[in-house]
DNA sequence: ATGATAAGTTAGCAT
DNA sequence: ATGCTAACTTATCAT
């Protein structure tokens, strides 16, 4: 099932309208999006009881809350999704310096047979070399 | 807060007896750890209605359905604090072999300089190298 | 019936 | 009042 801001999950099958009069001329959709101010003055408008209003206000709370739950679901998946991203990008990173070491190791292999080499180049030919460019660890 | 599987968070606000008649006889903690079986025979047991018993079962669901659900966000945590430990020891060991990398680096610059050395030594004293011996890219 | 998980609700804290 | 999050409930699916 796919997880979207565009439609925020809202599940079909409940939705139980928690006031028994939905006052059809408010939808969800707004009662989330309008300001407490605007809202005020729509409940006056209309001749809305005490009692309505405040079932009102419950509804808001729990269309935002509703909201809020799946921004934070989404956020767990993103974080997520992000620390697998970045340990694998890790793990690439961590192969191409692996793969740089091997080249270098060679490298420092072939160097230093060839350093061997002009020794026992130098040795053969009974040429006696400075003290600093003798030893090999 | 810790998450502890010990205390499984039980809020102790809400808990709303689901059966009107809770039937002190027997507790929650039975009540999700007793197999169906011993439920049943104790329902028998009791005279309790078909309406009584179908809320039991209910109940017991529910119970059921608050530990799966304790479980799975420890899981959740478990698993993000897992990552998060991978993902600084790759971190770490990135960090050694970038040192390792730095030593060799050096180490064949030396072996480079030394080589270098040997060959300007040669040239000065006259000394033909073999070609295989010559070059150093 | 049970295990698991997604979506939603509620409590409670902080601002 | 609003944003956020932990704990819980409910719906669903698979076994």
């Amino acid at each position: 099932m796919p997880h979207d801001l565009k439609e925020l999950g809202v599940r079909k099958a409940i939705m139980a309208p928690l006031s028994p009069t939905p006052c059809a001329e408010i939808s969800d959709d707004e009662l989330v999006s309008i300001s407490v101010r605007d809202l005020n003055r729509q409940l006056k408008m209309r001749g809305l009881t005490r009692d309505q209003i405040v079932r009102m206000k419950q509804r808001r709370r729990t269309l935002k809350n509703r909201g809020y739950a799946a921004s934070c679901r989404i956020k767990r998946i993103e974080q997520k999704d992000e620390l697998e991203t970045e340990k694998s990008q890790e793990w690439h990173d961590m192969e191409l310096m692996q793969e740089e070491n091997n080249r270098i190791r060679e490298e420092i292999e072939a160097l230093r047979s060839k350093y061997d080499a002009l020794k026992r180049f130098a040795i053969m030919k009974s040429i006696p070399l400075p003290p600093e460019l003798d030893v090999m660890p």
